[in-house]
Formats: C-alpha cells, sequence, structure tokens
DNA sequence: AGCCTTGCCGCAAACTTTTGCAAGCTACAC
DNA sequence: GTGTAGCTTGCAAAAGTTTGCGGCAAGGCT
C-alpha cells in the first residue's frame, strides 16, 4: 500500500513537501509542486483519511440524522445536501433514526461522537438536551432543518404561517365551509412538535370569525392512502360536506383528489383543495400549495453548518438557540376555485 | 479532549487493557474490566474511530454510490441498508451520482480510495473497468444492486424474467392486444442497462406467437407523469388501443391508471395494466404487479458485503463475476382482469 | 517444593499524516 | 561583497489507538 513516504521518495522530496504540495495550501515552488504531483499520480497516491483526520482533528465528513429516507421531503432534502457538501469537499454519513429507541440512543451516544463527523444535520429530528449537551461538550455543531431544534440552530419554515397562509387562501375564495386533514396537535409527533399547521388553520378561521366544525377536522398520517380513507369518509355526506379542505402535506391532498374523484366529484368546481409541500408531483395534479422548497433548505443548511466550521476557535462551533424562518410562498394552480353553491 | 490515557490513569490500568476491555475482544479479568467502564463512562469517553482506523486498517465503514434518492426503488434500499450496516456496527457513507462525470470521477478516483470505507455497496450503478481495477488495487470489495455489475459480485433480479413474467400474466388473462410503457432498449439508461424488461415482453410475445404493434409500445421516463402523457396518446383512439398494458416500472403503471381513468376508461374492465416493484402504494392502487422487494435485495448485499470483509485475509476480498438471481414474484391485484370484447 | 501451564496485563512499536520551527537558499540593495 | 528579506524546504514531534510479545503471578501437578 502505497503511503506519503513512497511519493516522497520518487519525487525526491520529504514528505512535508509532498503534503503541502497536494493540498495546496501552503507556498510550494512550480517546480516541486509538478514533480510531486507527476510522482503521485504514477503510483496512484490518495491520502488516508484517518491519517489526516488523526493530525488536525478535522474528518471532512458531516453526519445527517433523519427519521426517515423513504418520504418526498426527506429524500429530497438528503438529495440536496449530499451534493452541496460533495461540492464542498465534505463526505456524509447518514443515521436512519427508524431502528427505535435504541437505536437513537446507540447513535447520539455514540456514533456521532466518535470523531467521526465534524458536525451534524438534523432533519425533522430535535435532540433531547442531554443529547445536546454531548455534542456541545465535543464541540460538534448541529444545524436543524423542518422543525425548530430547542437550544440549536435551525433553519425550518414557520409552520403555523403555512397552514394560516393556505387557509386564507381558501377563504379569500369564498369558501367558509373548510375542513382540515391531518396535522392535529399530536398527529404529526414524528417532526417532533405538535401541530403547528393545524394551529396556523385555527387562526385563520377565527380571525376570519368562522367556527370550526369538528366533523371536518380528521387526523392522519401523512400518507395518500392514509388521506384517501379520510377524506372518502369526509364527502361522503355531501349536504354536510366541506367545500374545502386544506390538507397538511400535499400526499396527503393527492389521495383527498383521488377521494373525490372516485366520488363523483369534481376538483375544483365541487370541492377546493390546498396542500403544503410543493411536491414534485403538486404539478401535475394541478394542487394549489405552500411551497417550502426543502432542497433550498437543505443547501441553507449546510452552508450554516460549514461557516460555523470554518471559524478558528472550537468555542464557537457551541451550539446556540437561533431559528431562522424559511419563507413559505403560496403557489395557485387548478385545484382551488370561488366558492359556488352546489 | 479525554483520550485513552485518562481512562487509563483513573482506572489504574494500561492504555491496552483500556482498548482489550473496551472492546470485549480479548480476555480481561471481570475486575479490571468493571474499573475500566467504570473510568471510561465517569470520563465520558469515547474512542477515537481515525485512531482506531490507522491501527487497525479496518473503517467500519461501508460506502453507497448511488444515482437518485428521490426514488421509490432507491430510498427503500437505502434505508433498508443503513440499518442493517447500524445493526452490525458499520457507519454508511453516501455518494450520490447526480452531479455528473465530474462529480463521478471525484468519488471514484479519490473518495472511496481515501481508505475512509473498507467495502462498496453500488445501487444502479455500473462502475467501468478502471474504477474496479482501482477498487481491487485497494482491496476494496464491491457488492451491485438492481443491476448486474460486470466483474463484480452482484444481487439483481431478472429484468427480463420479470418483463416476461408480466407479460406472460396478460397473455394468460386472453389478451393479445397488448402494449408496453417504458423501458425500451435505449430507455433506461439510468440503470446502465438496456431495456432488458422490453426484451421479457418482447420473448413472450414471441412464445405466444404475437407480433408487436410498434404503436403500442412507448419510451418513458420512469416516472408518474410520463407515464400519464404517453398513456393518454396510447388510449385516445379506442379501436386501436390495447387491452392490456405492460408499464415497466409501477410508478408508470400509476401514471397509465390515471390516464385511462380520465379518458373514462375503467380498469381492469376496460384496460388491464401490470407493474414490476410492488411500490408501496400498490396495493392502494390495486395494481397487480411483479414484486422485486428491494429492502430485502439490500440486505441481502450488506450480508454479502460483510461476509467477505469477514474472511481473514484481504486477497480473497478481490472482485470476481458472480450474479445472484434475486427471485421474482407476481402479486395479482384488481388491475388486471380477462379480456373481454369491447 | 519445584516446575509447568494458563491467564492477565503492560511495554512499546506501528499505523500515516500534518505542521511549527529552524535552516537553507536566492536575489536584491547598499 | 555582505547583509537582509522572503520564499521554500526538511526535520521531527504529535495526533490516539491497537496488538505482538514477553513478563509475571497464581494455581495445579508431580
Amino acid at each position: 500500500m502505497v503511503g506519503i513516504e513512497e511519493v516522497a521518495a520518487l519525487a525526491g522530496v520529504s514528505t512535508a513537501t509532498v503534503s503541502r504540495a497536494l493540498r495546496g495550501k501552503d507556498h510550494v515552488s512550480a517546480k516541486a509542486q509538478k514533480k510531486v504531483e507527476d510522482a503521485a499520480s504514477e503510483l496512484g497516491y490518495v491520502a488516508s483519511s484517518s491519517a489526516a483526520t488523526l493530525a488536525t482533528g478535522r474528518t471532512q465528513n458531516i453526519g445527517v440524522v433523519l427519521p426517515y429516507i423513504d418520504r418526498w421531503f426527506f429524500s429530497v432534502i438528503l438529495e440536496a445536501i449530499e451534493t452541496e457538501l460533495i461540492d464542498h469537499g465534505y463526505d456524509l454519513t447518514l443515521y436512519n433514526l427508524s431502528g427505535g429507541e435504541k437505536q437513537r440512543k446507540k447513535i447520539f451516544d455514540e456514533l456521532l461522537l466518535r470523531k467521526r463527523v465534524d458536525g451534524v444535520l438534523a432533519i425533522a429530528v430535535n435532540p433531547t438536551e442531554a443529547e445536546l449537551a454531548n455534542l456541545n461538550r465535543m464541540h460538534k455543531p448541529i444545524v436543524g432543518i423542518g422543525g425548530p431544534v430547542k437550544g440549536a440552530r435551525s433553519i425550518t419554515m414557520d409552520d403555523v404561517a403555512a397552514g394560516k397562509l393556505a387557509t386564507e387562501h381558501l377563504l379569500s375564495l369564498g369558501h367558509t365551509r373548510i375542513g382540515m386533514i391531518g396535522g392535529l396537535p399530536n398527529a404529526d409527533e414524528e417532526f417532533g412538535q405538535p401541530g403547528l399547521r393545524y394551529y396556523g388553520y385555527a387562526e385563520a378561521m377565527k380571525e376570519a370569525g368562522l367556527t370550526i366544525n369538528e366533523n371536518w377536522v380528521a387526523e392522519c398520517d401523512f400518507t395518500i392512502p392514509g388521506a384517501y380513507v379520510v377524506a372518502k369518509q369526509l364527502f361522503t355526506d355531501l349536504r354536510n360536506a366541506p367545500s374545502a379542505v386544506f390538507c397538511a402535506s400535499d400526499e396527503m391532498a393527492f389521495g383527498a383528489i383521488m377521494a373525490a374523484k372516485d366520488l363523483g366529484l369534481e376538483v375544483p368546481k365541487d370541492l377546493s383543495v390546498v396542500g403544503i409541500d410543493d411536491h414534485n408531483l403538486s404539478e401535475f395534479y394541478g394542487l394549489s400549495t405552500i411551497s417550502q422548497k426543502p432542497a433550498e433548505q437543505g443547501r441553507a443548511a449546510v452552508k450554516t453548518l460549514l461557516d460555523i466550521l470554518a471559524l478558528p476557535n472550537a468555542e464557537d462551533h457551541d451550539n446556540v438557540e437561533e431559528k431562522k424562518e424559511w419563507p413559505v410562498k403560496l403557489v395557485v394552480r387548478a385545484s382551488t376555485a370561488k366558492f359556488a353553491k352546489r
């Protein structure tokens, strides 16, 4: 196995010069530079990252923690983060929390601390105080996305505002009989936060002077089939059905649209539907929605984390609470229309 | 930062004993074991994986290379692999090939070789001979999934057989006017292989003594919207439309079903649809399909790779071609029915 | 009692790179 | 010609763990 010494020998310089030349950090004469590069490529030399880590204390590697991979929001964000990190010369080590409490403990107490990562990106994961204290002790910064992280920096959209914006869109179209699917106060625990989108919905309704009909609010698991079932129930009794429905995610909105179709209802003539996400299929479904651009959120989070890591002294890496609100935007498509009496 | 020496000092033993005690590999007296464990937990000690790697030459880390994350097959397989690896004490470093040739070169020529991974899992990625030679030189085994890898071990379903099985299902129901969407010989280059599923379709048709109507075969990009557009065209002229269609992926089948519905066709009365994958929404859509269980494939690949790594001498890690065929199974649901004259 | 076996433990080398410090060299100015 | 500034380079220490080898103690056997 070829090491830095072989390269140095072949190039006729010291290992110190090889190290400097290959990383282009320090000044090396053009002649030495070339000799080293030639020798390295001739031998097919690649530096050992573990030795480099040992010497520098930096891994050039970021740990990403998330609860699911097989869901739109998560896979989109993960893909964006990966590309951004590679561009900046970092690797990405993946930690999936789907394995339950035991696995979570192992990840936070051992893996993330094993000096294998320089920092952590937490997607829709809320570390406990103890977990955060551990990270702080090791001066490992953490940045959250997809939900605020208590006691650390995070980039996340304002879920209440998003819910409110979606509902206000329906209100502005003249709807008053507005239902909601998903995101009840304790329905989206998966995000480690209460049903913030529901609060936005409730707030908008209240400000419009409307009361919420409990029968038009349905808990749901954020999946298409789940929403389909719930929606079908909601629309079966047509006279008592809402004229518009706000779904806490686009996938649930797809389910609702399919349910409506199967019941013979036309969207948006008979029913307006609005979601949250701007899923990549939303355009296809013609869904009006609140766009949250997870890929951009992911890239912004990477940038934030890398900026922290670029600070000279480790103490500055310590986690401080700082919440960056991600802007949300209403995207109007074909699934919402003015209220018309049936 | 607390290292192994501090632990040794507090426990009153040598660093060698600490190392042995904490990894439970060698025999350590019960008394020493306890002293070390107590000291370690009191100091909150976690070993530096880079130092361990340097000393042992093993990283306890696997590199996973894939072209997409945001697609059903890939995200499901990735999630399964991650969980399986963690269970076996391995970390997972992710390399996404979406960044083009330049990034691919960087990944194969540098990152995978930087002694940061013990082995590689390639999902629907076919390394070039040079890339493979590099890995061999470093004695890094690679196992492929989702498409055979030339010159290395791989676990993959037989795409030709799957296409044939799906088509034969339609034939057995009495259909003769059978179309196909997606997977033409050069359509799924993304998988680094020609349109094997098409060949299966063609083979089944030929064996049944039927000729393929070119107008009923449509290229498609494996997405729902793509298939929707293509399918709508296919079914518009009802008299000349096929009575059944084989889609090379379930997502395309979903698109085809939606298109049919929007044209007023009933599935399966007016049109039978069969896919490949057994996507997690297939049950919801009632889609008949060929099941390929990517999660299980992923776990099997991990097992294969770890078995190789467990071999004592590095030469045995070298890549040898060995293709394990993954069994496929027909799952009949509600989207296919006996042919009935319109 | 002496010897041998067995089990446990410590010493120190090894793994490979980075980097502070000091020395060497070149070129230029006086 | 000599001094100096400034760039380039090499030496050697340092990073933190694992592990082969040898030593040592305890206990069993003759």
